[in-house]
Parts: structure tokens; C-alpha cells; sequence
DNA sequence: TAAAAAACTATTATCGATAAAAAACAATTT
DNA sequence: AAATTGTTTTTTATCGATAATAGTTTTTTA
């Protein structure tokens, strides 16, 4: 049956709230509160019931006043705050990085339920939903295929990549220079800036940077399918990184340099510069991507 | 439970198959069977099971031997063939094309299993597949919403259309003239010209000649992030040829006649007149499609 | 003794049941 | 009367059960 991960979510979110407030403060309607934690109302009760046995707080007429301050041990702790889904796909992750699962190898629903602790159908659900990405496909009456991330799959996305960057780029130089997006560029450019200059010790904060960067990108294009495939490469970029540690360090440092000078490209406002630079960086990242292939655990099998 | 379709099918297309053969004739061994039928051996073996009962085919030794002939009664009606996964399917489709569901609307699973008589288990995972295509999306632990499909969809979708046909139609004409597909456009091309000489009669044919001819050139793309994409484009232009009746043989003759124009750009092997026109066919396309969506059902209303 | 069939095991498709959560409705209380 | 709470109904998330199908191993037979 259905797990209670929102009720319990959203009881410890409510209890760091009572934590910052003063004892007597009286909690606010039910609506509000439901509002504040993004749950329906029906949630909401639970809650003040379970806060009142616990003694937390007190209903006087209309008014549910904080009587005492909750304890760290009151709190759910965080794996009972996981619905099946996040489990299943936080654990379906790691089992793919793993290398448990190669290129061309059938997928067993059942077995991978076993192995998570959940049943057959919800690990269906997940696999139906995650099929979308294109790694996996469903062969109807009988079992997944992992199709895996192998040479075809990189050069396939960087190819759709490269003509969603470049046309991105082209529309995001030409937005008008009081456009939100250009103040979003400049706190980009300063971070990248910075990063640089830390390198040494921070370099693995690239990933997130890039990110942030590339989704801005995009952001100019306001087209789903275009927000769509970013959210495959987000997985695959998810991969990737963890997989190439080699000269993460230099790779990175030419990748922000490539960046900055995208960045100058688009600032500039000449066209032309920017596609080059956009280009050139495309041409980078499918080198890299291409190269930290052969060390994946999923592609070692021809697909 | 796991409804028997694929039993059902075989065994109809097995009828068939008896039909063709001369009474006394060996069916052969199950082996043989099961790989024409692309099913199980498994299935074969209950379809044999059933051919005794019936007295279709007896066994003599290790031969199936055929004793008489299938009657017009013995083949499974259509409607059992269908498995609930192509019921809801198609039952879903006419369900949106009949205009019950506007953009921005909530749709509610429990209800649609009601109306089409399955599970409601069977409708999530449809919908889920379905949210694939970007009409509709899942909020969690509320109900799915039906985006619908607007002017704004159609245009994200013929921006990113373009993108790939432009690409498509450069690796295309690019291709080697001893490659397949040079044959295969000869083909088509003569369909149109023949299409365009019957079109008084003929102009529904248009829709799946369109179809072959645009999955030709993504062919030569060889991208599976394209294929994705074009499977998307197939359902909307399904909806689209649904809907806007109007003038549709003027239509379809000025398509033929870009298609054909297009196909002797390609045949040309000039990059730039190819690119040419693709573009003046795109730009058809994408008029069409939104002069069209003011008269779709679905999207009367703002998404 | 290899091909074919039989028997067995494993896996998928589908349903129906149920707790959790949301939503709708009804009854209060300021 | 508007805001708030109490109650009921509806809907979603998840499980577990089972028929159909696929896949594997063992037995039979030509």
C-alpha cells in the first residue's frame, strides 16, 4: 500500500519549523499550514494529531499552541522519508554504476525486485518510466534490454546536442540586453572565474556548474523537447562524471576556459563568435565523452 | 491476470496458415512453428492442444497431420485479439480526439478505467508510456494533466522538427548514390506522381505516403533521439489529419508537390537546394499545423 | 544420438485490494 | 458571512496474487 513518506516529510519539515518559533506561539490555520508544507489539508491533521500525542503542541479552541520544543530523536530519519519510487531509483542507479549490467544484457524485473526490496510492479513502473531515456527498452511479453551507453549512444546524443546547443546559443545572443538572462550570465561568468582560481581544490565542483551553465543555455530556447533531452544528458553527464576521474582536473580546466569564452561570445552579441565558441566546446565535450566510454562498466559489450 | 492474445493471434494466424495447406499435410515440429508464429513453444503447444480439440489436426506419431479445414467460425474475433495495453490505447486516443479532455484539465485515472473497463493499474502504466509524448504529466500524488496540444506545443515541436529535417536532409543527399536509399526515394517518388495524378480520388492516401517519405530521411540519420522525436510527431499528426478537414486536397497537392520538389533537390546532391527545400516544406508544415489547432478539440481552452 | 516433445521453472501482464493522500462537502465558530 | 475545522468521498501509490507466456532442463523417440 501507499508508503506515508509525505506525512513524514512533511512532520519533520514541521517540526524544524516549531524549532525556530517560541513556546506558546499558536501554529496558524490548518490551510495555511498545508499551503507553507505544500500538502493537502488532510495531511496537515495527521500531523497536529501526531504532534498532540506527542505533546508537542496543544489545541486551546482554534488555537494549536507550541508547548515544548521537539527532540533530535523525534524526527523520522531520512530512510523512512524515501517513497519506493526514490528508492527504486536511487538503487537502480547505483546497480547500473556498479557494472552489474552490460550492454545487450537482459534486465530481470523480478530478480532486480528481489534485490531492492520492493515488488515487481513498482520496479515495472520505474523501468517504464525510465525507458524513456532511451538506455533501456521494453521487449513486450518479455524482458528489458539494457541498451546501455555505448560509442553509437554518445555520438547519437552529441549529435541532437550540438544542434539544440548551437541553435540555443544563436537565440540567447540575441535576446534583448535587458533581459533577466544576462544578469544570470554575469553571476555564471564570476563563478567560473572564481572556480578557476580554486582549482586545485575544488575542481570537482565543475559538474554542478556546468550544469547550471548549459540549463541557461537552453532556458533561452523555451521548448520542452529541448528541456526533455537535457534531462537525458543530465543522466548521462550524472554517469560520465562519476566514471572518468582521470586528469579531472585538467579536463576541467579546459572546459571552464572553453566556457568563459562562450560566455564572452554570447556577451558580445556577434553571432558568428558565438557558434564557434560553442562549437569548439562541443567539440571538446565529445572527445571527452567518447574517451571515458571505453572505461564505463556498461559498454564493455558490444550492443 | 495476463490476458491470451498472443494465443488468440497465433492461433488465427495458424487457422490461416492450414487454410493454405492440403489436407494430410505435417504441420512440422513445434520448433519450426513457434519461430513463424514469432511466439513461444510454449504457445505453439497450447495452440496444438486446441487444433486436436477441435479436430483440425490429429496426431500421428510426432506428426501434426491436418484433417480438415478451419471454418469461417473458428478464428477468434478481432475484438479478443486486442491486449488491454492496445485497448487502452486506442479506447484512450478516441477518448482525446473526441474532445473530452481540454488543455489544462485534470484527467482522472479511476474514472478512465471505469469508462474503458480495465484496471486502474493498467491505466497508470499507460499514461505513464503515454507522458513520454509530452501531452500529458504526472504531478505526483495528485492526478495526471493534460497539457493538450496548443500553439505553443506545435511550435516547440516544429522548431525542433526543423532542426532535424535540415540535418537529415544534409546527411542525406550526402549519402553514397549506391546506397539503398536512392532506390527507396525513387519509389516514393513515383507513388507521388502517380498520387498527384489520382488525387480527385485518392487525397487521403496522402497522410501515410507523408509519413514514409519524412521517415526516410530521418533514416539516413541514423539517431535514435530523432527516432524518439518522430515517433512523437507520428501521434500528433495523427490528431492533426483528424482534425483539420478543411481543404484537405489543396493541401495535400501543394505537399506533393514540395515533397517533389524536394526529392529532386536530393536527388540533385545540392547541399544548399536541399536545405532550401526542406525549409519551404517546413514552413508549410508549420502553417498548416497552426492554422489547424484553432480547430482541434482539445485545445480550445489555455494551457 | 540428435532432434523433438514433455515437463518444469521463471518471468511478464494484469487485476483487485488497501493505506495514504487529496479533494469535496458539511458544520462550526469567530 | 468569511474563515476555520470536522467529515466523507475520491484518487493515488503500492503490494501481492495469478493466468499467460517465455525460457530451460529432462525425457522420449525415430
Amino acid at each position: 500500500m501507499k508508503t506515508n513518506t509525505i506525512f513524514k516529510r512533511a512532520y519533520n519539515r514541521c517540526l524544524a519549523g516549531i524549532a525556530e518559533r517560541r513556546i506558546g506561539d499558536d501554529l496558524g490555520p490548518e490551510t495555511a499550514l498545508a499551503q507553507s508544507l505544500a500538502i493537502s489539508r488532510t495531511t496537515v491533521r495527521s500531523i497536529l494529531d501526531a504532534l498532540i500525542d506527542a505533546g508537542i503542541v496543544t489545541v486551546a479552541g482554534r488555537q494549536k499552541i507550541v508547548t515544548r520544543y521537539p527532540e533530535e530523536v523525534e524526527y523520522f530519519p531520512d530512510f523512512q522519508t524515501e517513497s519506493v519510487e526514490e528508492i527504486i531509483e536511487r538503487k537502480f542507479m547505483e546497480w547500473t554504476l556498479r557494472g552489474d549490467c552490460r550492454a545487450g544484457q537482459h534486465i530481470n524485473g523480478l530478480d532486480l525486485a528481489r534485490q531492492f526490496g520492493v515488488s515487481p510492479s513498482a520496479i515495472r513502473e520505474y523501468l517504464n518510466r525510465f525507458s524513456h531515456y532511451g538506455f533501456i527498452q521494453r521487449m513486450p511479453n518479455s524482458s528489458w534490454v539494457f541498451l546501455g551507453f555505448n560509442n553509437d549512444f554518445a555520438e547519437e546524443l552529441c549529435d541532437v546536442r550540438e544542434l539544440f546547443e548551437l541553435r540555443a546559443a544563436q537565440q540567447y545572443c540575441e535576446l534583448d540586453k535587458a533581459h533577466p538572462v544576462w544578469k544570470k550570465l554575469d553571476i555564471l561568468e564570476r563563478q567560473h572565474i572564481l572556480l578557476l582560481s580554486e582549482i586545485e581544490t575544488r575542481f570537482c565542483d565543475f559538474s554542478e556548474l556546468d550544469e547550471r551553465f548549459h540549463r541557461l543555455i537552453y532556458s533561452a530556447s523555451h521548448n520542452r523537447f529541448m528541456d526533455n533531452f537535457h534531462a537525458t544528458m543530465r543522466i548521462v553527464f550524472h554517469y560520465h562524471y562519476l566514471w572518468n576521474k582521470a586528469d579531472e582536473k585538467e579536463r576541467n580546466i579546459v572546459a571552464i576556459q572553453e566556457h568563459l569564452a562562450y560566455i564572452a561570445a554570447l556577451k558580445s552579441g556577434d553571432r558568428e563568435a558565438c557558434l564557434t565558441a560553442a562549437r569548439a566546446h562541443m567539440r571538446t565535450v565529445r572527445a571527452t565523452m567518447l574517451s571515458s566510454i571505453t572505461l564505463s562498466p556498461t559498454a564493455l559489450t558490444g550492443g
